[in-house]
DNA sequence: GGTTGTCCGGATGTCAACATCCCGCCGTCG
DNA sequence: CGACGGCGGGATGTTGACATCCGGACAACC
């Protein structure tokens, strides 16, 4: 069984915060003032400010020192950034599945690739799917059972949900088209054991979302470059915001 | 100019924290009872809390939910973990610092590699060279500009740091004689713009450490693949521990 | 006119007290 | 003898109040 788990109200108020964002209540860029969403959500302002922390490690707010929390604003630099990072870490996370992966996990994701389908078919929102979608990578996250791994993918996650939403809200069919197609893909490659190719065609899936997005968002359109080897290409430089390197030495 | 950074007590209580662990003060497992670092370090108990949040988002300290938190306790099964991520996080830092170095940061990599040959020859303290072997790879973590990559490499620096203490504690020689070289290397191939090959060396460098701490650990031996495409070696199962999975959906 | 100094409202950072929860111990019961 | 249940110490989770800091506005000065 899966272990019980008790959360506190810091957690708590980290998901209703999220959720507001997701569903676009707090635009991109918004402060989120404690003392507001303390009696808003009737918390004291600590566990607000806790919940606001962990956020924070979800990249989905910014905080800086005396000056309050905001909401993230997400430009095409920061779709560079976040998928990038996805796709190392999609690869690292596919390939390390499949050698660990039983039948019955490879029977789960199966299962939520015809759930898929069958929201497809059914013309369900694209929400819907896009929620199958992150539950079907968690899943693989789930099954590497490399707890670093997934700590690394929930430092990004809450952002890819965030492009994810936007992608859809600009460019519903293209999302819808190709999703399923290329979840089904991952699983055979995933049943077959076909890890050379795997790790491929997970930072393909990855680099493909990240491609439309940079289409939408209106980016320096991207060098395009042939990805045989892996992602050789360079991300135009950003400054790197948060300070705060770990000091030991 | 670098922008001056205002901290707070939080992020002093956990560099004073952190400090400890690294120099042996507290030992893995043990306890980290928040009024006792309150009333040691002269803060309030808020902010060494959430100086110990800090610490868990490094993955130096695990807490669970009214049971305090504890120095975290590394073992073989740990090892596998933080070495396949750091070693994906190095191969896509490296190749982006490539293609984005300009001269004078090659130059002051190849400065640290000049300090850690002169370290050597003075017969410095292993944990000098652990310095710069460290600020070796944050700058090149800081040349890559990736604000998301570099927040996933502070998710395992200091396990990695704590990991190469305790190679340095029992394998004192090995890690001496191919530090330097190996540092050499990557700066040679950053130099030279030698990209497709960068990723596969900085893969190499990390996963030699891997080994390195495998054999001193004594932990089951590594199933010695050939790592032409990646690393491909599958991990041991481990359970999930920390739970709290975001629930957007 | 542009720059600097000062002030004030409002928000965050910090603190110390109250409420809740674990864990080990021990007595009791089957 | 082993299992269940309650108790008490101690630690964490949560709260509301105080201290500090930021940002903009206005006024004084060169």
């Amino acid at each position: 069984m899966r272990r019980a788990q008790r959360r506190g109200l810091a957690h708590e108020a980290a998901d209703r915060i999220r959720e507001s964002i997701f569903e676009g209540h707090v635009p991109p860029g918004a402060a989120l003032r404690e003392v507001e969403l303390a009696s808003s959500l009737d918390v004291s302002r600590g566990s607000v400010r806790e919940g606001l922390a962990i956020l924070e490690r979800e990249g989905l707010v910014h905080s800086e020192w005396h000056r309050g929390a905001r909401v993230i604003d997400l430009g095409p630099d920061d779709v560079d950034e976040v998928y990038t990072v996805r796709a190392a870490l999609e690869r690292l996370a596919t390939r390390t599945a499949a050698a660990l992966a039983t039948p019955e996990r490879v029977a789960e994701l199966s299962a939520l690739v015809g759930a898929m389908e069958r929201a497809l078919a059914d013309g369900a929102e694209s929400p819907v799917l896009l929620s199958l979608d992150m539950a079907f990578h968690d899943r693989v996250y789930e099954t590497a059972g490399n707890s670093r791994l997934t700590d690394a993918w929930h430092g990004v996650r809450s952002q890819v949900y965030l492009f994810q939403l936007t992608r859809i809200r600009l460019g519903h069919a293209q999302y819808r088209s190709a999703v399923v197609d290329e979840h089904r893909d991952l699983v055979r490659m995933l049943a077959h054991g076909d890890t050379p190719a795997l790790g491929d065609a997970a930072e393909e899936h990855v680099d493909s979302a990240r491609r439309a997005l940079a289409r939408l968002l209106g980016g320096a359109p991207p060098p395009a470059e042939r990805r045989a080897d892996g992602p050789a290409d360079p991300l135009r430089g950003r400054d790197p915001r948060r300070g705060s390197e770990p000091s030991n030495g």
